[in-house]
DNA sequence: CGGTTTATTGAGAGGGCTCAAAGATTGTGG
DNA sequence: CCACAATCTTTGAGCCCTCTCAATAAACCG
C-alpha cells in the first residue's frame, strides 16, 4: 500500500497556491515508508541519496560534525517537512539525518520528483519556496547561537519549534510534544548538555517553561516569547490563504 | 546604459545548464545599478523589497541582530552573488544587507524575474539551486560557530571565503581581497574584535595567514585548510560542466 | 529486575568577554 | 600636502559564562 503523502501536499499547500492537478500529482508520487528507531542516522554524510525523505511522523535532525566528532544540529524537522528537499537539485550536497525519536520517514526517489517539478512549474516553484523558507529558519539558528545566551537561546529555540508546532494558539498554556534528550538539545544550541541541563533549571524556576517527559510546556507564551527575543516573522507563520504568492502562470 | 548583469549570469550557469536563449532573458533582465558606500546598511530589517540585489563588485553581508543590537553576519556576498534571491518566491522574508567595502549593487525588479522564471522554467530551476547553495553554506556557518574555536572558526571562514573567490588554485601562496575590518569579521565569527584581533595574531605566528590592510594571504594552502577543517564539498566547487544537472526539459 | 541511558549536582578550569587606553591607519577639508 | 578627526588595531588586566571532569540519582527498556 502507498504511503499517505498528505502531510507533505498540506505543507507545501499552506505556503503555495497549487491547482488540484498538482496537488493531486504530489500525493500520486511513489513512496517507500521506513520506520526509523530512535538515535539512528538514517542518511549519512558523504552517501549518495537518490531520494528525499519527508517526516511522517517524529523529529528528524539535520547535522554537521567537526572533526572530533562534536555535533551540530542546524535543523529540527517535524512531520510534513522534507529535510533533504534541496537534493532534487543539488543532489551531491548530501545532508546527514538522524531520527531524535522513533520516525516514520516516507522516501521519493528525486526522479519522481524531477519529473513532476518539470511536468508542473508551479510544483517546482514550490519546491523553491519550501526551501527557502527552511533557509530563512537556518540564518536564524545562526543569529541564536552566535549571539544570544544560554538561557535566552534556549528560550527561542522552545518558541520556534512551538509555532511549527502550531502550539502556540489560544492564550492559555502552550505545550507541545518534543521527545528530545537534553544532550540532543544541547547539540542544537551548542552548549554542553550539563549546561543545558541548568538553563533548563533557571528557565522553569523562573516559570518560563518546563522540558521534561519529552513535552515542552509554557505557561505564559507571551512571557517566553520576550525572554528569547522570539519574533515569528521569519517562519513565515501569517501566511494567508489570500497572500499565497505563485509566479508560475 | 544598462548595467551588465554577465557577472549573474555565469555564476547562474557555472552551477546550472542553461540554453542560449535563457541566458539571454537572465542577460536582458532590467537593472538599476547603486553604488553603496562602505559601511552602509542599504536593505534594512522590515523593510519590504520589490527587487533583489545582485552584486557586481565589493563585499556584502547579510545579517540579524539581537535585542542588544549585536550583529551575527549570517553570510557574505561576493560579486556574482544575489543575497536575497529567495524574496522572488518569499517577498516578506526581507534580510538586512550590509556593504563591507564600498560596493556596486544591481537591482532587479522582482516582477522582472517573476516573468523570466515563468516563461523559463530552467532559470526557475537555476535559481532555486542558486538558493539551496546558498542555503548549505548557511548551515556550515551554524557547525562553524557553534562547534569551532576561535582560531579554527576564522581559519574555516578564510579558506571558505578563498575557494568562493577562486583563489585557491595552484599550489602557491594563496592570497585575495577580503575588505573588513576586524569588527566585521568579530561579527560573523561570533566574537569580539578584540579576541579576533589575538587570534589572527595567533594565526599569524603559525605561519597560517595574515589577514591585513584587506587582504588575505594564505602561505600554505594545505597547512590552513587542516588547521581550519575545512572541506569544500558544501560550496560545490567542483562543479564539471559536463555534470551539471538539469530537470526542466 | 538488572543494565543502560539520561538527568542532576559539585568543584575547578579556561576560553572568550569587558573595560580601558594607547597606537596606527585612513580619510577629509583646508 | 598637511593637520585633524574618526575609525581601526593592538595590548593589558580581570572577570564570568560555559566547559571539563567526576560522581550519584533517576528513568527507561527489555
Amino acid at each position: 500500500m502507498k504511503p499517505d503523502l498528505r502531510l507533505f501536499a498540506d505543507r507545501l499547500t499552506n505556503r503555495s497556491r497549487l491547482s488540484e492537478v498538482e496537488v493531486r500529482a504530489v500525493l500520486d508520487l511513489p513512496a517507500r515508508m521506513l520506520k526509523v528507531a530512535a538515535r539512528r542516522d538514517f542518511v549519512r554524510l558523504g552517501e549518495t541519496v537518490d531520494h528525499v525523505s519527508v517526516v511522517a511522523e517524529g523529529v528528524v535532525a539535520r547535522f554537521g560534525q567537526n572533526s572530533e566528532g562534536e555535533r551540530q544540529i542546524s535543523a529540527f524537522h517535524i512531520a510534513g517537512d522534507a529535510p533533504d528537499l534541496h537534493t532534487v537539485v543539488v543532489p551531491s550536497d548530501t545532508v546527514p539525518l538522524l531520527a531524535l525519536s522513533e520516525a516514520t520517514i516516507l522516501s521519493i526517489p528525486h526522479t519522481a520528483l524531477r519529473v513532476v517539478a518539470a511536468r508542473y512549474p508551479a510544483v517546482a516553484e514550490a519546491f523553491w519556496r519550501d526551501c527557502s523558507i527552511d533557509a530563512a529558519i537556518t540564518a536564524n539558528w545562526v543569529l541564536n547561537v552566535g549571539r544570544r545566551d544560554a538561557q535566552t537561546r534556549i528560550a527561542h529555540l522552545l518558541c520556534e519549534m512551538a509555532v511549527r508546532y502550531n502550539a502556540h494558539v489560544g492564550g492559555g498554556e502552550v505545550s507541545y510534544s518534543f521527545p528530545l534528550t537534553q544532550l540532543q538539545l544541547a547539540d542544537a544550541v551548542s552548549m554542553t548538555s550539563i549546561h543545558v541541563n541548568r538553563s533548563l533549571r533557571a528557565l522553569a524556576e523562573q516559570g518560563l517553561v518546563t522540558f521534561s517527559g519529552g513535552r515542552v510546556r509554557i505557561p505564559d507564551w507571551k512571557r517566553l516569547v520576550h525572554r528569547g527575543e522570539f519574533e515569528d516573522d521569519y517562519l513565515q507563520a501569517g501566511w494567508q490563504p489570500g497572500n499565497r504568492l505563485r509566479i508560475m502562470d
